[in-house]
DNA sequence: AAGGAAAATAAAAACGTTTTTATTACAGAT
DNA sequence: ATCTGTAATAAAAACGTTTTTATTTTCCTT
């Protein structure tokens, strides 16, 4: 078998390359390396000074044998439905990204391992856990009761989910405050006049749309009037959805004067529906949108979003995983943003509608 | 140092396990498991059925470092810059998809490598080569002068590039036909009528904006015109550009009558330009874009594109870095896909410009 | 029945590390 | 001068594989 040559043709230099270069045995080597105190400061000195000289780079594949650590983190990412071509998990590229970063100079390189639906997912990161294929792992669309959290909590499997589930488990996770943020944008609307207001909402088995349905709730209690939950939708995140979920609403006999839609794609459809049914967004009916990627400031008109730039939220769970994987204790890794509300309409049908 | 275990807490089965449970030694186990011919047939069956018993699957990491390979593709990922969180690089999500479903059910684990620049593309394309990261590569953004590509190709490092340079080297590769696409859309507004016509193009250094500069050239020459090159415009693919140089087109004394769009970030810039401007789509201007997830169907009105599902690019550049690790030739493998020009409206301006 | 070739398997070496154990050198104490 | 303890380093073992080399078994030939 040929050895690994480096571009060049020559040898990789190896542990040992550096013990014939020096004189040192390879083990005082690789302890003067890991910089451990029992190698005199003159001896690091000369490794490490050989080491730069000869390019070293230690082997990852050698040192994950010996050490029974992968460095490597596992990223759960759903595969877009080849079916459709429909505009479906966008943000993965920001989350991808945030990641990236914060795992930009650590040991670990980042592995991304494809799913097509939840039974996948779990099985998945069953696979990653039981097999050690990973040091750790990240992943999103939680469920209410999440059997991926369950069973890596009580395996001991260090991860960072994005979103909360509804179990009373101690994990590390970062999350969108979406009850607030569903709240935050109905009760604009309703301060706004509106009464009859739609909830374009992911399925609601995931966590973050039973979130969502709460802060609708929420809004309309504390207004002291009745929540209209039969205006409350639950589905994909395309924008198809969008669209079809629109036009059903609006051949309804009690039809909403206003929709709060899960996120950019979603909103795109919505509005395109809309314009098909020769309803003006400011006019006869009002729209709020869950922004990932602030696209909305170019919609016509700009619509009220509640903007939160998910590479931030990419770049902390890329943190806490690496905090986690050296055995941080997951109780103090949380964190819950909460999206910033931009208001592009006053969001009160230009006043055509009465406040109560 | 613990062992790796298992969730149950037990020791994960190695080559040793089978070796103590079938009573064989652990290089016929080995043999017997890769398909060697030397061992008889019934010993196979044996050695997998212990296999299937005790779930036995073989340490990536051990065969790693024996056989010298890595068993990781690795793919060049842009990170979207942190700074106005615009929109940008959104298609990474489909590309991944595709390329995990090709590697789905290989021996290869997909590693992604984030980059800043393209000077930091071509360190990380080199690092990855030198320290033999991983087995192969791909990456996309290709200039029409890529070192990378240069790079790879004198290392003989297997890897697959979403877009063609301009030397002539030989090397795999999979790409949308730009050129023809930017001339299906140039010559379907000169067809329409159209004279002044504007490109909205990525960055003049990528390779394929200069395709479609030569497809949009080529349309007008074959139609005996001049090519409007005053018209063409070079930047990054956000909504934001597309909505600066479509407002700095239509403040030239000589503006455009369409617009060919570089992508659907931009389309909606554009579109959201032109709004402001007063001017609608269909009436007092035409355009056309390139459509990487089916999107422009949702804008009002809906208008013509080129669209070309871009998982399945992903898919096949996973397919032909397979190949090409096992030392299929680069030759064989490269594939140019033309995308479909989807028709949503007449291109014309509603009949209101004169056919020549 | 002995010899030998072929077939099957066992044993050993190697990949590049880390870690444990062993050895050496040197100081200070007696 | 010898002993003891400590510091520094060397040597060896181990991680889980694959591959090369060695050994055993089988079976055919004479």
């Amino acid at each position: 078998m040929a050895k690994a040559k480096s571009e060049s043709g020559r040898t990789l230099p190896t542990i040992k390359t550096l013990a014939a270069h020096t004189g040192y045995s390879i083990g005082t080597i690789s302890k003067a390396l890991r910089g451990s105190p029992v190698v005199t400061e003159a001896t690091r000195e000369a490794v490490l000074a050989a080491a730069r000289e000869l390019g070293y780079q230690a082997n990852a594949r050698g040192m994950a044998l010996r050490t029974g650590k992968t460095y490597q983190a596992a990223v759960l990412m759903p595969i877009t439905s080849a079916a459709g071509y429909e505009w479906d998990g966008v943000e993965y590229t920001q989350i991808l990204s945030g990641i990236s970063q914060a795992l930009d100079g650590s040991d670990y390189q980042l592995s991304v391992y494809g799913y097509r639906n939840f039974d996948d997912a779990c099985a998945v990161a069953r696979r990653i856990a039981d097999q050690r294929l990973a040091d750790g792992m990240i992943f999103s669309g939680v469920l209410a009761s999440d059997p991926r959290i369950a069973m890596l909590v009580e395996a001991g499997f260090p991860f960072v989910s994005l979103g909360r589930c509804r179990q009373s488990l101690v994990y590390a996770h970062v999350d969108v405050d979406n009850e607030w943020a569903a709240y935050a944008a109905t009760a604009r609307l309703i301060a706004g006049g509106h009464r009859r207001i739609a909830l374009i909402n992911a399925e609601p088995r995931l966590s973050y749309a039973l979130d969502r349905i709460d802060g609708f709730s929420r809004a309309f209690k504390e207004a002291g009037h009745e929540p209209s939950l039969d205006l409350v939708n639950g589905g994909d995140l395309t924008a198809r959805f969008g669209r079809d979920t629109t036009r059903k609403l609006f051949k309804q006999p009690s039809t909403p004067t206003a929709l709060v839609c899960v996120n950019e794609a979603t909103t795109l459809g919505v509005l395109s529906a809309l314009n098909s049914l020769g309803l003006r967004v400011g006019e006869n009916v009002d729209v709020i949108a869950y922004d990932d990627i602030n696209v909305s400031a170019y919609f016509s008109p700009p619509i009220t979003t509640l903007y939160q730039p998910i590479e931030l939220l990419g770049r902390r769970l890329g943190e806490f995983l690496l905090l986690r994987m050296v055995d941080e204790g997951a109780a103090k890794l949380a964190e819950v943003f909460r999206p910033e509300l931009i208001g592009r309409q006053p969001d009160n049908l230009g006043g055509r509608i009465g406040r109560t």
